[in-house]
RNA sequence: GCCUCAUUAGCUCAGUUGGUUAGAGCGACGGACUGUUAAUCCGCAGGUCCCUGGUUCGAGUCCAGGAUGGGGCGCCA
């Protein structure tokens, strides 16, 4: 049977199959966390009850070993899912000997080249299943709202948007590109099914290093007909509230391996900021307040706290050494010392870059010039300004896609919208509404010097009962890195592919 | 493509103004211990100091170039 359902045995026998987590011995008794993927359980063996050639063996299990054992299911509440097992039998199935990852602090690199063994770990199993209730509970929402989920083609002739750089294949001797985006495809099927989502793997292969950028990852668009701007904002509010509150019913147990502070995921449910470009710029440049706080007393409390966080670590790490090298302390004391400076340091580190960051971020936003698309750090710090998610709307049109509608009132704009996520976590959506005047998009396409005969079929659209409607992308391994709070999004994906890594 | 930081044992890291035989903790391995939660205690093994060249009586340490990785910018979800 799997551990999470262990409580309905309770005072019964149960057998388990799974591997060793973590073990400690002591004479005539063995520890064995035993996890099979559901959760993680204590079996103790005693050689009291079990023959002694087994006993041995079992002792000198190494980790991730594979078992069965079957035993009494006993009520403990010192344990983790609050059961242990008290072993009568067990069944070896491979002695492991010198597993890579150990029980202690790695670094990024060594668990990205081990990520197949990686994923065994706690928090990444967390990560997993939190990812998991955010993928079916996407497609509960749009389900339940009556979208129908059709796919875009991965395999696409032409270059879409025009700006990014996609990855080449070789289709039939011709060239052919991995789509790295399913919307004009999206607006065709919506045209035909009226409320439409794709839910599929998306390409880019630009050489980005930062830690919100994958060369591939899992994009979901929908598609909607009669739909303009605002009902398009209040889909995207609806739908991140929706996911929000199932991961949070769902997946405490989760979150609280992650460490997650549950508050900003709470306060999701609260309406979100809507501020249009002019309103945002204003706000980054720090013309203008928010709770009394310009972005520049935001960067520099910041920066103080940060400063004064270091010295703190600093002189704790100094007392912790002379600690050390005065000796005469217990080897646990000590190994708990060496591990604290460690990571201590990791943090200190850490600060340093932020250090070397903000100011530039600051002086980014200071001198942002009216008319420009936000870069990353300007998203940063306007999410910092608010404690609920940003949705931009109404951007200059000569920085937005082509197919963006233009605002009727003021054509400067384009109906865009963007929505930021709190906590630094920037862009998780993009979407807007979309042109519907063949001729505008005709100028848009001459513009943008895209080649037009690609264009034909999308302006068909146009061409035959053209409608207002709306849509917007969302990034699945960027929603799921703010829920979790991860420092990175290729922990969000079991098999990251980004710049630089193609194995494992 | 640009900027920045790093690379020393299986892992995480020390290594002083350049100076004899390069260290610690964890892990692994061997042993002790009958209720442990990263158990504890004793013992043992483990090194191409990223690569190439230079400066020097002498380089893990200084200089130049390169490789790889972290982070940021651009671009985006």
């Amino acid at each position: 049977m799997r551990i999470e359902d262990l409580a309905k045995k309770n005072g019964q026998t149960a057998q388990i199959q799974g591997w060793v987590a973590n073990k400690r011995e002591s004479k005539g008794l063995v520890f064995l966390n035993l996890r099979d993927g559901s959760g993680i359980v204590q079996c103790i063996v005693s050689a009291d009850n079990i023959d002694e050639k087994l006993f041995q063996e079992i002792a000198s299990l190494g980790l991730e070993s594979s078992l069965e054992i079957a035993g009494k299911v006993v009520q403990d509440e010192r344990q983790i899912g609050g059961y242990e097992i008290h072993v009568d039998e067990a069944k070896i199935i491979q002695n492991v000997s010198e597993y890579p990852i150990a029980n202690k602090e790695h670094g990024a690199e060594f668990l990205m080249d081990k990520r197949h063994l990686w994923l065994r770990s706690r928090r990444q199993w967390a990560i997993m299943r939190v990812r998991n209730t955010i993928i079916f509970s996407i497609h509960n929402f749009f389900q339940k709202e009556g979208f129908v989920q059709m796919d875009a083609p991965i395999l696409t002739a032409n270059a879409c948007e025009g700006t990014t750089d996609l990855f080449t294949v070789d289709y039939f001797e011709n060239e052919a590109y991995l789509s790295q985006s399913g919307q004009l495809y999206g607006e065709a099927m919506a045209m035909a099914l009226g409320k439409i989502y794709t839910f599929g793997p998306t390409f880019r292969s630009e050489k980005s290093k930062t830690r919100r950028h994958l060369a591939e990852f899992w994009m979901i668009e929908p598609e909607m007909i009669f739909c303009d701007i605002f009902q398009n904002m209040d889909v995207i509010e609806k739908f991140i509230q929706h996911v929000v509150a199932e991961v949070l019913a769902k997946n405490e147990k989760e979150l609280n391996v992650l460490d997650r502070d549950l508050e900003p995921l709470r306060s999701v449910e609260k309406s979100f900021t809507r501020l249009s470009y002019d309103q945002a710029v204003q706000i980054l440049k720090g013309q203008e307040k928010v709770n009394g706080q310009s972005t520049l007393d935001l960067i520099q409390k910041e920066l103080q706290e940060l400063k004064e966080e270091k010295e703190k670590l600093e002189m704790d790490n100094e007392e912790r050494q002379h600690i050390i090298t005065k000796g005469g302390i217990k080897k646990g004391k000590l190994a708990f010392l060496q591990s604290t400076i460690d990571k201590q340091k990791q943090r200190i580190k850490q600060i340093e870059e932020d250090q070397r960051n903000l100011p530039q971020w600051l002086e980014s936003a200071k001198n942002f010039a009216y008319g420009n698309d936000f870069g990353g750090s300007d998203e940063t710090v306007l999410t910092k300004m608010f404690d609920v998610p940003v949705m931009v709307y109404d951007w200059p049109h000569e920085i937005k896609a082509f197919y963006m509608k233009r605002n009727p009132d003021n054509p400067k704009f384009a109906r865009g919208v963007d929505l930021l996520a709190p906590e630094g976590y920037g862009e998780i959506v993009g979407g807007g509404e979309r042109e519907t005047d063949v001729e505008w998009l005709k100028e848009k396409i001459i513009e943008h010097k895209l080649p037009m005969e690609e264009f034909e079929w999308y302006l068909d659209l146009r061409r035959y009962g053209t409608v207002p409607h709306s849509g917007f992308g969302l990034g699945l391994e960027r929603l799921v890195s703010w829920i979790c709070k991860l420092h990175h999004v290729r922990e969000a994906i079991p098999f990251p592919r980004m710049y630089g890594r193609i194995e494992p």
